[in-house]
DNA sequence: TATTGTATTTCATCATGAGAGAATACAATC
DNA sequence: GATTGTATTCTCTCATGATGAAATACAATA
């Protein structure tokens, strides 16, 4: 069967939104040239995108002229991370966390366990260094860094968590855009409404992770953005596998569509206050059921 | 001539420290196994590092018996950073300033310029990624991120620091080591006694980075102390060009023994205020030739 | 028995080349 | 003249093998 790149998969979906975005209908022509610019990339994969899509229906080559709208394409929904490597290492901490992974290890060992080339590995292994839970041992081979998951490391993400997020939200730059915060109260509510699995964890992991790094994008400030984004990934490698009981997913929603609120009414100091207790709170959870929401 | 490996000249350096800290005298028999064992490698490259202090006259091979200190080896000054990648970070940064590099590029351009191989290319380009200077295009090559070099960047980077480092020192975990307090206070006496040279800027820089680093350290919370060595690698290279004015540095290093001071008696509410004022004087000091000491 | 000496195995890096696919240039068509 | 169609060039990723060096096992020596 016909297989797209990675890269065109990619551009059929931005294609996609930016059709609903535009609001074009049944009949319009779709120009290879100026998606390519928006797009920022050459016409070739864009033409493979375009192909995919005509695989689907979605579009019909009119020779000569171009691509024709015959359907409107439904949106799809949140887009499932495109990034390979992030699976291996989410797999890796988990691994480890269960005492699967020994303390020190070779590349090699990571290549013949989990069946990935080289490249692959160096990437995870240069990633997982970044993130501090791994790294060189002097000779060759790599170490766990001790520590990585023991309780402290939990505390001290929270009191630097607070140092930053509420302050972030005082930032003189600090600018919420009103879209965002409309897609967040209605992503809240639906958590709250759906039956409750405990399958949902993931889906509600990521949801929280957005409202913290949404906040702290708006703060102006992209250093608090970007230490937000990386308290994210790290808490996504112990969170992914946790349950959480449906009662304090119930809270955690109110506490953040609190916050929603004041903000949209510009009080922010309120909200900043709100957040700080939201973490503070959220600090102190610590049953084995509901280890680390936030 | 004989060439030891990278590994076996830091493990000549560190078992010179170890031969001072152990106070060693000349006679004494050095031991393979237990230094392999303290220097967390194989007898193999210790092999090569005694090999290395024998060729300088340091140590005599006695055959079976293991090697014989022979003459007490003098410190060696405050270690070059080993990690040549490093170096290039600070070159690429320093010609994009300059715009001797266009914000598009490619691999191999990279390559070709500066006559590297794939992979250190490849290793470069990832850790600039991490710091967020270049990142990928959705297609082929990369390119620098608009505004990595911009004064906003310097507005949010200091604002930053103001809300991380002086809450540090307040963080109930804070403790300072006493020698590295003296180790401080000694350079920065020493800085304030030699005479000035513009070519000091980059021995400068890095005292100043060891200062907040440290402080950062002593907060006893691993992302406190992660986010400045950050912020001291994205300022390492827009300021290794710099130059100061002798005033400049002598109020640096001032407000930094008085806050050494103030930590030395205990008193961390008055070094938290100190510091926070000192950033903020910092931020503000903008001339052409003094651009951003702090 | 503990330590050094020696040999073997294993590891990681780099060089090279092939292949997939993106960028680019040019021709064809409306 | 603008846009699609087609061919060519360039870029990156991956697989493979060679090399240098670290880890490991075992022998030799005090």
């Amino acid at each position: 069967m016909y297989q797209p790149s990675r890269l065109q998969q990619d551009l059929a979906d931005r294609i996609v939104r930016l059709v609903n975005e535009d609001g074009l209908q049944v009949g319009a022509l779709l120009n290879e040239n100026s998606l390519a610019k928006r797009l920022e990339v050459s016409r070739t994969p864009v033409r493979g995108a375009l192909q995919y899509l005509e695989h689907q229906g979605i579009l019909a080559r009119r020779p000569n002229r171009g691509m024709e709208l015959v359907a409107l394409p439904e949106q799809t929904p949140a887009v499932a991370t495109t990034d390979t490597d992030e699976k291996w290492l989410v797999q890796i901490a988990r691994d480890r966390r269960k005492d699967e992974l020994p303390q020190d290890f070779s590349e090699v060992e990571i290549m013949r366990r989990y069946g990935l080339n080289r490249p692959t590995v160096q990437r995870v292994l240069s990633r997982l260094s970044d993130l501090e839970m791994v790294e060189r041992k002097p000779g060759y081979g790599w170490r766990f860094v001790t520590g990585f998951r023991d309780p402290a490391a939990r505390d001290e993400s929270y009191r630097f968590r607070l140092l930053i997020e509420p302050m972030g939200i005082l930032e003189p730059t600090f600018q919420l855009d009103p879209q965002w915060l409309e897609e967040m109260r209605r992503r809240h509510a639906d958590t709250l409404e759906r039956p409750w699995q405990d399958t949902s964890s993931i889906a509600f992991f990521e949801m929280n992770a957005a409202f913290h790094e949404g906040l702290a994008a708006a703060s102006g400030n992209r250093f608090i953005h970007s230490a937000i984004r990386h308290q994210n990934q790290l808490r996504r490698f112990s969170q992914y596998d946790w349950k959480f009981g449906f009662e304090r997913v119930v809270v955690n929603c109110r506490e953040h569509m609190e916050i929603l609120d004041y903000l949209a009414k510009g009080e922010r100091d309120v909200a900043s206050v709100l957040l700080r207790r939201h973490l503070e709170r959220a600090s102190q959870v610590r049953s084995r059921d509901n280890p680390d929401p936030g």
